[in-house]
DNA sequence: CTCCGGGTAGAAAGCGCTTACTGCTCCGGA
DNA sequence: TCCGGAGCAGTAAGCGCTTTCTACCCGGAG
């Protein structure tokens, strides 16, 4: 059937303890040794089997990322990210055969935002033995998940898998402080920066799209805006100029028509995210509604295509492939965290031309 | 350290062979013994290790999904899609204790385009004895690389591995026609549509964005643009008003104004996909050119942003999460390809507002 | 010339699970 | 009453690899 070390071994004459060891290459064979083993190899066209090595070894190579949705971009640049860092180190140091083998397999997986097929699939990683487990985007607030949620990750370090938080907030759930390998983003103050810019522009009559409730990234994004509008004394209308919805553009076409509906002479819009201010942009523009002349839009996230919306969507940058390719750093214990344990991403205000004073 | 199936069995009193049996559900286990051992399970959090079982069965629920490029929503769709039919069919028939485990795990390798890359994710699925593997998007038309791809498409293949080819010619490389497992899309035919709408306006003088040079995906798409073009008796001018680029918003932005200077009176643009699109209007847009007005700008794909461009994008759409959950299926071995083998989704011309009569 | 130790290679014991194959118990039919 | 066969559960032989421990070979020191 398939080809295995046993076979290689024989071909080269040698044990199948010597292959094992040429592949690894962490003990010393004689190079005229190795040559040959190598060359067994080549002619053999083998290959390691991955579940056999795992289970000797009691490790993989495997490292999970964990997404809310691979087809959303904000998702796809992290992920990308993190992959992009799994390669063994290009330069390498010792110049040993094969440094690092060819380097973690990085695979995503995509919980579609559902705290079950979140669990499900650490279980799966679990299982698989994965050597680190990425967990990326924000994540439901809910008692009973997040408990789970922390019982699971305990067990996946107990069983020397490394976890990692990635643009989601440190979890201090119960016990020792805040998850030591934590990257997150400053949702709060990137919220706070971009209502301040409209708050200085002059508009008084502020709409907010937020995400879908009792979720991390949703409240914190909520909050900062929150923290300017009372900074101004405009605290008080904010409950009813809020509305609620998932991250996407139908939810911004959908919010817009609400948020417009309760309050006719709103004169900004801040959506969840760009995608969402699409859907905003949209409805407003089948209203016969400028912008930024007649109502301001702004996006978060800086999204690649944020640029191109029309108008250009003034936005919060989050730096998605930094903080993914330091999750990856992490996750492979190539780098170590700040004492602290959490590294913070800061959010950029993005002045684009869906914003402006209002009339 | 860790649970294993001999301490359930310790606990629940009976076997480590019975313990696997509940667990799989592939023989008589009597009701009292299987809730038992259930029970022990759920005590211990128990959690089968993967890679024993692998060995021992010499199957796994890995399932690969290469993808030239995560942050791209194409591939995203496309690879959501194929995940999203990985869960053990909801409904289930038997009924018997846990149908079909927790289903397989879809993992998606981001080859960036690279054919070095490919391969080894191939090879890395390889030795995970992977169950099944997906390559998604064109592929580079490179003899060498071609060979070295057959060749271990094969081996997985006789290591009884699943291999399906999505949005991806068959490879009737060499031997036995073309590859059994295979969706595609009309990109030729969709091409040829969407030139010809353009004709049909009255243009007459077209520029094209074709992707990177030596891709399937860029070379079919071209041949339909210019097959319209030929059959108009516009053929002439083709090869001059033709420019490659990336498959990104950079290209779109260079090539347009490579295009626009090449030839000043061109009265329409056709991008490679949407996101070159994106790039073409920026650069038209600088130029101070009115779309449809001064030019007519296509894209391709219909990515979601399409509709929120400005103005929303005259494409082709392509039934990526079709094409993606019919891939996932026949990884699966749920369903079966057509006789031919290969599967082709259509791509629909979709008439938006960013094309019209030239002056 | 013997002895010792560094440098290599081999033997063999598992890693945790699956799966023939074997064995037991208990039933109905002869 | 005895026998055959369901119906379940246990035994044990690996799956292909890693790794500890042991064995060997050789050069140089005593």
């Amino acid at each position: 059937m398939s080809v295995t070390l046993a076979d290689v071994a024989a071909r080269a004459g040698v044990s199948a303890a010597t292959v094992s060891r040429v592949l690894n290459g962490n003990y010393p064979v004689a190079g005229a040794t190795r040559t040959r083993v190598l060359r067994a190899v080549e002619e053999l066209e083998y290959v390691v089997n991955g579940p056999a090595s795992a289970l000797a070894a009691a490790t993989s190579d495997l490292v999970g990322v964990l997404v809310n949705d691979v087809a959303d971009p904000f998702f796809g640049i992290m992920a990308s990210a993190v992959q992009s860092e799994m390669s063994p180190v290009p330069g390498g140091g010792g110049g040993a055969g094969r440094a690092d083998g060819p380097g973690k397999l990085a695979v995503v997986c995509n919980t579609g935002g559902s705290p079950e097929r979140e669990l499900t699939y650490l279980t799966l990683l679990q299982r698989q033995r994965a050597a680190a487990v990425v967990l990326t985007g924000g994540t439901v607030e809910d008692a009973a998940h997040t408990g789970a949620l922390a019982a699971r990750l305990r067990r996946l370090e107990a069983a020397g898998t490394r976890v990692v938080l990635c643009g989601r907030p440190p979890m201090d759930a119960g016990d020792a402080g805040p998850h030591p390998l934590t990257v997150a983003f400053d949702n709060r103050g990137g919220a706070r920066r971009l209502t301040d810019h409209l708050l200085s522009l002059g508009h008084r009559s502020l709409g907010y799209l937020a995400g879908p409730a009792a979720r991390t990234t949703t409240r914190h994004r909520l909050e900062g805006h929150r923290a300017a509008l009372s900074a101004a004394g405009l605290g008080g209308d904010a409950e009813r100029l809020t509305v609620h919805g998932a991250y996407d553009r139908a939810s911004g076409y959908d919010g817009a028509r609400e948020l417009l509906w309760r309050e006719p002479s709103l004169t900004a819009i801040l959506a969840a995210n760009d995608t969402v201010a699409l859907g905003v942009c949209a409805a407003l523009r089948e209203r016969g509604l400028r912008i930024p002349e007649d109502i301001s839009v702004t996006g978060f996230d800086d999204l690649p295509f944020a640029v191109d919306a029309m108008p250009a969507l003034t936005t919060v940058r989050l730096p998605l492939h930094d903080a993914g390719a330091k999750a990856g750093r992490l996750a492979l214990g190539r780098e170590e965290g700040p004492p602290g344990g959490v590294t913070t991403f800061r959010g950029d205000l993005m002045v684009r031309d869906s914003t402006g004073a209002p009339r």
